[in-house]
DNA sequence: CTGAAAGCGCTTACAG
DNA sequence: CTGAAAGCGCTTACAG
C-alpha cells in the first residue's frame, strides 16, 4: 500500500491537516520545528501525494489539456508545427508545476466534456478551426487558448503570429525580384483566419507596389507534401505564365519543390518558391528554402505564460499578443528568367 | 455548479449507484426500465463523470503516462520517431477508453513518482537508455512498457524491431554494391541495447561475406542533422578510404549526405549512406534517403495492445515481441567508384 | 434488480 | 501554531 497523509500525521504525531499544510508549503501556518519533522518523515517514507484526491478536494487539477482535433483517418494531427508547440507546452507546464493531458478530439463537444471531467485548469486549443472555436460552449471560468486563431470567442483570446505581415513580406519579396505573376497556394480560406490573413497581406504587397494580381492565381490545396507534389508537377500546365509560388506552410512548398523538379522544371530558376513556418526541415531539402519564420518557442513561451496567469487571475483582463515574423532567405528564390 | 451523479439519481428516482452502474455499463445488474430512464435524463442533464472522483474510488486512473527523457536543454525529446510514437499512442489509447499524460522525465525517480501520484494503469517509456531502465525502481503490479529496449528489467518486456537484422541488411547492402570500407556512424554503445544490436548485424554482414572489417570504423556521434553534417564533411579527411557509411539513424544520415556535399562530393558517386527507421523526411531530400525501415504503426500497435492487456491480466506472462525490418532502396547507395 | 454505507486520500473553512 | 470534521464525487463489497 502506498504511504497516505494519515500515515505520515501519525508518525509526526501531527494532524492530517498539518501535514498537508506541510506539504503544499503552507509554511505561515505551521512551525519550523513541525516543518522539520515532517520533512524529515515524508522524505523518509517516500510519500507522494495521490493527484486524484487532490484535485477532488481542491476542484482543480493543475492538467493543462492539450487538445488537437483529429484527423479522418482518426490520427492527431501531429505536423512538425504542432510537435513543437507540444514539446515546447510540456517544457513550460512542469516548470511551473503543471502537467499535460494531450488529447485527440473527434467532435467539438469533447472539449467542454474533457473540461469537466478533468477539472481541467486549462486547455490549448492546437489546429482548431475558427468556426469550431466559435461554436464551443464552455464553462466560463475555464481559460482557453487557441493558438493561431481568430475566432472571436472570448475565451480564445490567444498568442498568433503576425500573419497579414508574414504575407506581406512574401509578397514584397517576391515583386523584388521582379516576379509578376505569383501563385498563391494554400488550404480553402474563408473570411477570417490565418491563411486569409497571409492572403490579404500578400496581396497587399502588390496593392502597395501598384501592381496588378490576377485573381485566378489561387490553389487551394490541402498542406501536405504530397499535394504539393501534385502542384508542382502540374503547374507549367496549369499555370504557364507563373514564375513564382507563394506556399502557406513549408512542408507544402517542399512538396512543390519537388514537384516542379519531377517534371523537368528547376528551382529557383524555373520557379522561386517561398514557404512559411521555419521548420527544420527547410534547411535540409535541396535547394534549401526560403521561407517566412515564426519563433515557435518564443510563440509557445507566450502562450504558457498567458494560459496560467488567466489561471492565477480568471479576472484579469486578456489581451491577445501578435508576434512577428521574419523573412528567412535561403535558396529557393530568384529572379524569373525572360521570358 | 456541474451535475454530478447524486443530481442524477434524485431525478431518476433511483439510488446513486444504480446510476453508476448504468454509467459503467454493468447492464446486467439493472433492468431495461431503468438503464433506458437514466441514460435520458444523463443525456438531457448533460452529465459527466468526475475523472478525479472516479480514480480516487476506483483507485486507477486510465492514463497511461508516456514518459520521455528530457535533454540537458530541459526540453522533451521530439525526435520523428518519438512523434510517431506519440501520435499512435494517443490514437490507440483513445480508442479503447484510455488517456495519454505526456510527461518529461529529468531523473529516473520521476517514474516512480508519477505511476503514485497518478495512479497511472501502465507507462510507456520512449527513448530511455537501458542502464536506466534496469534501475528503475517500481511497484510491481504497474505495467511499463519500454519500447527499442534491451534491458532486463522485467516489467519493461516490450516491443522492438529486428535491430540486428537491420544492422545486417544494411551490411549486406553495401557489400553487395562492391563497397568495403564502410564506416559505422551513431551513438557511442556499451554491450546491450539498439545500436550494439545494430552494430553486431552488421558486423556479421561482413562476416558472412568472408570479408574482414576494420575495427576503427566507427565514428561516435549524436543522432542530429548537425553532428551528421559535421562528419559528411570531415569524411574525406578523416577516412580517406571509406566509401559509404551506415548511420543508426535517417536524420543523422541525412546531415552526412549533406556534409559530404557541402566537401564537394556526390552521394552516392562518392559516398554511399544508408539510414535507419524510413522517416517522411527521407523521401524530401536529395538524393533519396535509402534507408532500414521500420513500420512505427505496427510497433505502437503492438505496444498498445500489449500494454493495454497487461493492464487488463496482470498476471498473464508476457513476451517480448520483435517486430521485422525491411531494405528501402532509395538514391543514396550506389556502387564505390574506382580508386 | 436495487440500496445504504463505508471509504478512496486529500483540502477547506472553521474554531480555538 | 494546530486540530476535528465535513466534504469533494465517485466505486465497491455487502446485504437483501
Amino acid at each position: 500500500m502506498a504511504v497516505t497523509l494519515r500515515d505520515i500525521a501519525a508518525e509526526a504525531g501531527v494532524s492530517v491537516m498539518t501535514v498537508s499544510n506541510v506539504i503544499n508549503g503552507n509554511r505561515s501556518r505551521v512551525s519550523q520545528t513541525t516543518i522539520d519533522r515532517v520533512q524529515r518523515i515524508v522524505e523518509a517514507r517516500g510519500y507522494v501525494p495521490n493527484v486524484s484526491a487532490r484535485n477532488l478536494a481542491a476542484r482543480r487539477s493543475h492538467v493543462i489539456g492539450v487538445l488537437v482535433p483529429v484527423a479522418a483517418d482518426d490520427s492527431l494531427l501531429m505536423s512538425p508545427h504542432n510537435v513543437a508547440v507540444i514539446g515546447g507546452m510540456e517544457r513550460a507546464l512542469r516548470e511551473r508545476g503543471y502537467h499535460l493531458l494531450l488529447r485527440g478530439i473527434a467532435d467539438p463537444r469533447e472539449v467542454s466534456e474533457a473540461v469537466q471531467a478533468w477539472d481541467l485548469d486549462g486547455a490549448l486549443l492546437l489546429g482548431f478551426l475558427d468556426e469550431e472555436i466559435d461554436a464551443l460552449d464552455l464553462p466560463a471560468d475555464v481559460p482557453l487558448l487557441a493558438l493561431d486563431s481568430y475566432a472571436s470567442h472570448p475565451l480564445a483570446t490567444g498568442v498568433r503570429t503576425d500573419d497579414y505581415q508574414g504575407g506581406l513580406l512574401a509578397g514584397r519579396l517576391l515583386l523584388a525580384c521582379g516576379h509578376r505573376e505569383v501563385l498563391f497556394a494554400g488550404p480553402t480560406f474563408t473570411d477570417i483566419g490565418v491563411v486569409r490573413q497571409r492572403f490579404d497581406g500578400f496581396r497587399a504587397a502588390f496593392v502597395e507596389a501598384g501592381i496588378a494580381w490576377h485573381d485566378g492565381l489561387v490553389a487551394s490545396v490541402t498542406t501536405t507534401h504530397d499535394s504539393g507534389v501534385d502542384l508542382g508537377r502540374e503547374l507549367k500546365a496549369r499555370y504557364p505564365d507563373v514564375t513564382a509560388v507563394f506556399a502557406t506552410a513549408d512542408i507544402l512548398a517542399i512538396g512543390i519543390i519537388e514537384g516542379v523538379t519531377d517534371a523537368g522544371g528547376r528551382v529557383p530558376r524555373d520557379v522561386s518558391v517561398v514557404g512559411y513556418d521555419n521548420l527544420d526541415i527547410g534547411a535540409y531539402v535541396t535547394p534549401r528554402l526560403t521561407t517566412i519564420a515564426q519563433d515557435i518557442g518564443d510563440k509557445v513561451a507566450v502562450a504558457a505564460r498567458m494560459l496560467l496567469d488567466a489561471i492565477d487571475d480568471p479576472a484579469a483582463p486578456r489581451t491577445g499578443i501578435t508576434l512577428p515574423v521574419r523573412v528567412l532567405e535561403r535558396g529557393s528564390v530568384g529572379s524569373p528568367r525572360e521570358a
